[in-house]
DNA sequence: AAAAAACTGTGTCATATGACACACTAACAA
DNA sequence: TTGTTAGTGTGTCATATGACACAGTTTTTT
């Protein structure tokens, strides 16, 4: 629970009792590897805070090929926000690439608080504020960068993700094939 | 006005008190074809509501090719999320494609009509949220569609786009070439 | 009205990429 | 332990793409 305390405060100072408010509605989840947090068809009710392990954001495309939508870190906060904000059924689904720790919020206890005071209210388009401006920055990295560098920036700011994803899967969020990847991983370590 | 006040009531009914009070803040303006609303190296200090003609909103990537970041059309909300919120330049440009008239909302108005009370601060994180799960689907379709499939899309969401933006910006909006768009352009038209 | 600039559509060509194939290694289950 | 499955790294080959070039048209400027 230190990790997701710490992750608030980075947002702004609570007071212990509203931090003790919004913490008391976060729940602990795990998974083991394989296993699907959300699968097709269903409607997202939660959002979800990695603490360990990594999960596997993917979708299909019209060819039927699994696209990769994002890896979803620890200390990352995230949901299928259509599904959650709508509460309509994603086509998506979310599997864990390894045994992954997490926290959940539900929707009704999003929702108690942001209605319990002006405080929280606030502290939550803040922290709402914050993801929309990362996500604008996620558009424009996608138009604006090649694969290679797209590569090279999940190097920089993510090397755990490097590390532990297979190459398929890292190659389909960068947006090219696994042979490419490789291709540029050999360009990489020549020069 | 109007056209702004149909795009809230779009979100949820507001008193005319609380209507009155976010309209009054905010002002009109006007563009004539190729001027700059934002210039690289400028902190963006508004939220933008296009009512007529386009707006093109690029930047330049690692090899100083100008790359399409967003058509904006009549009727859409815009800002620099990053530059808007955390208050700091961007090197992105946004330019009048046409003569451009819109309507501009300044970030301290933003502020006090956050303040003002819990209706407008609910009715704010309502449209907050609301274009955070748009941006979300943005960047799906960015990973799991093909030029031609998001060429399609703008095609059907957006005709006009395609009919009043030259080539070579629409390319560079769905990834690709303006020998590639042309390409795609003969290949349906041929079916 | 004339000149300049911007844009369109198409052809040629080199090349980066995806698809396929295969050997090899690591991880996992029986 | 052994067999099975998942993942890695690399080679070959067809092809879709980007870069370049150019002619024709439209738009803008003077």
């Amino acid at each position: 629970m230190e990790m997701l305390r710490a992750y608030f405060n980075g947002f702004g100072a609570l007071s212990e009792a509203n931090m003790d408010f919004l913490l008391g509605h976060i729940h602990e989840g795990s998974l083991s590897k394989k296993q699907k947090l959300i699968q097709a068809n269903q409607t997202v009710g939660s959002i979800y805070f990695v603490t360990e392990g990594f999960l596997h954001y993917y979708t299909h495309n019209d060819f039927g090929n699994q696209v990769t939508l994002k890896i979803i870190a620890p200390n990352f906060c995230w949901t299928i926000m259509d599904s959650f904000f709508h509460q309509r059924p994603t086509l998506d689904e979310c599997q864990a690439l390894s045994d992954v720790r997490f926290h959940e919020l539900k929707k009704s206890d999003f929702l108690k608080i942001k209605a319990k005071n002006v405080i929280l209210s606030n502290f939550i388009q803040n922290i709402t504020e914050q993801i929309l401006s990362a996500k604008a920055l996620e558009v424009r990295k996608q138009l604006s960068m090649s694969a290679e560098e797209r590569y090279l920036d999940i190097l920089n700011t993510n090397p755990k993700i490097v590390r532990e994803v297979p190459v398929s899967i890292l190659a389909s969020l960068i947006g090219t094939s696994r042979e490419t990847l490789h291709r540029i991983r050999r360009r990489l370590s020549a020069a």
